[in-house]
DNA sequence: CGCCGCGTTGATGGCAGTCAATTTCAGTGG
DNA sequence: CCACTGAAATTGACTGCCATCAACGCGGCG
């Protein structure tokens, strides 16, 4: 039985089951992560929408591993607005901190949200005599960053459509473990919103124009179908123009590049 | 010829000084960093500014440390905009990758900037016997981290003084090692706006409104003194009316609290 | 001096936030 | 099966902010 469908079982029997963490101790350890080593240390926990995970200022306590479901790491503004500061989906490690306490909240935004916490102290310790365990939490680390790196990378784009194109491309590669031409998006508008720093108006009227303009199909409102992927990769506003670019203060620094390049440090 | 003294020649060739590794390496030694112990395999480089430090699908041999100066590690889209996902300041590593390749390519963007390149390999090696160390290299990832989850707040806001009034209050905050009232911009108004992801006259007008407003005050181009710190970090929009607060969706879902809640997991 | 990089200011148009109305959908109970 | 309800999603109208284009001042440097 593959891990989806594992998944997926524990999505139909949800509700008050009596012996649900046994059960999804059984998902854990049948799907393969870095951390797999300390899974007898695990506590697993089901969230529902909306529940709070851990929230800034408590002492960072635990790593966490989303077993199915979908969290986001996050701040509340003055105004009310919320802000998403890392989005957590299936197969993601979040809880990090260099200090002692969480720097972000963190809430459960899908219906059946299963979190495994790792008691992080114990890991750490289990790591000082495994450094095997020690890469593999390096690597989950490397793997936050990265994703963080990403969503940077979605928030600069300048154009609403330009977000949300790149929106639905990452779902579709983080959800599927790989490029997919469809994704079944796990969260509302409003949290797409949330994440990309836009209004829920704004996203709704983008995934109208992508679809009139024959990039990507929707079944329902959460089914998505890529069907032009270059041109939601390349969403992007027309490429200057030659003259213009040469121009462009942007370039400068990269066209003159230095007469005497720095010895690559390759020792 | 050891990589040291191959870096040496690069280094007198792009600046007249004859020793400057042993100097560079004098001041790495001098300020207590994370990777200290293993400062004997690093490689010192200086690098002026827009020279490339490592580009994005190289082999990912090295982690780097901001002796002095500025980077910045970033992509260059297709219409020549320049995205910033991450600014390196004097203190930080970077150069962390969970593949074998850079995911993204990194500048030297001060006049005076020197990075210590650590082999990332033997550096790990290291690490497999040296509990201690692999846990600082755990703390500086986590580090990294929560500069990448600072940025993506500041991109997250919404209109561009609190952009730059939060970039400010960050650049106090990182340049000293704690809040100060006064800090030197270490870049240029350009990269200013790169890294917020708005125009660069954006960020010359946002700074005139800050002055106007009495919140900082400047000394020539790049000296900002923080007059009113409390009106800069709430540099936001006015707070909604509580009526409409409680008919905004977004509090809705932390309102309802569930009623059974989860089982906390300190176990 | 002339060039260039940097910084500032002005004028204008387009995109997105906001408010508002409407439709769709899921869940609930009769 | 259907009516009812509230959330989710969509669409429209309007306003405001910011990107863009442009011009200008400033300082370093060959």
């Amino acid at each position: 039985m593959r891990p989806e469908e594992e998944a997926n079982m524990a999505t139909s029997s949800s509700s008050p089951q009596s012996n649900s963490t046994a059960y999804y101790r059984h998902i854990l350890s049948s799907r393969p992560h870095p951390l797999q080593k300390t899974d007898h240390l695990v506590v697993i926990t089901p969230f529902q929408r909306g529940q709070e995970v851990c929230s800034q200022g408590q002492p960072a306590d635990h790593w966490y591993f989303v077993v199915s479901g979908a969290a986001r790491q996050c701040v509340i503004r003055p105004d009310g607005r919320r802000q998403v500061v890392d989005l957590l989906l299936c197969g993601d490690f979040f809880g990090f901190t260099a200090g002692e306490e969480y720097d972000f909240s963190v809430e459960a935004i899908a219906k059946e949200t299963v979190l495994a916490a790792y008691p992080r102290r114990r890991v750490e310790m289990a790591a000082d005599s495994d450094p095997d365990l020690a890469r593999q939490i390096r690597r989950i680390a490397f793997d936050a960053i990265f994703r963080l790196q990403s969503q940077l990378l979605i928030l600069g784009r300048i154009t609403a459509p330009e977000k949300v194109g790149s929106f639905i491309l990452e779902m579709a590669m983080r959800l599927s473990r790989g490029p997919a031409d469809s994704v079944m998006l796990p969260i509302t508008r409003y949290d797409i919103a949330e994440y990309l720093a836009v209004s829920a108006e704004t996203v709704s009227r983008s995934l109208t124009e992508l679809k009139q303009r024959g990039l990507i199909k929707m079944s329902g409102t959460r089914m998505v179908n890529i069907i032009d992927r270059d041109a939601l990769e390349e969403c992007e506003r027309e490429p200057m123009s030659p003259s213009t670019a040469l121009n462009c203060r942007r370039d400068r620094d990269v066209l003159r590049a230095p007469a005497s390049p720095p010895a690559p440090p390759y020792g």
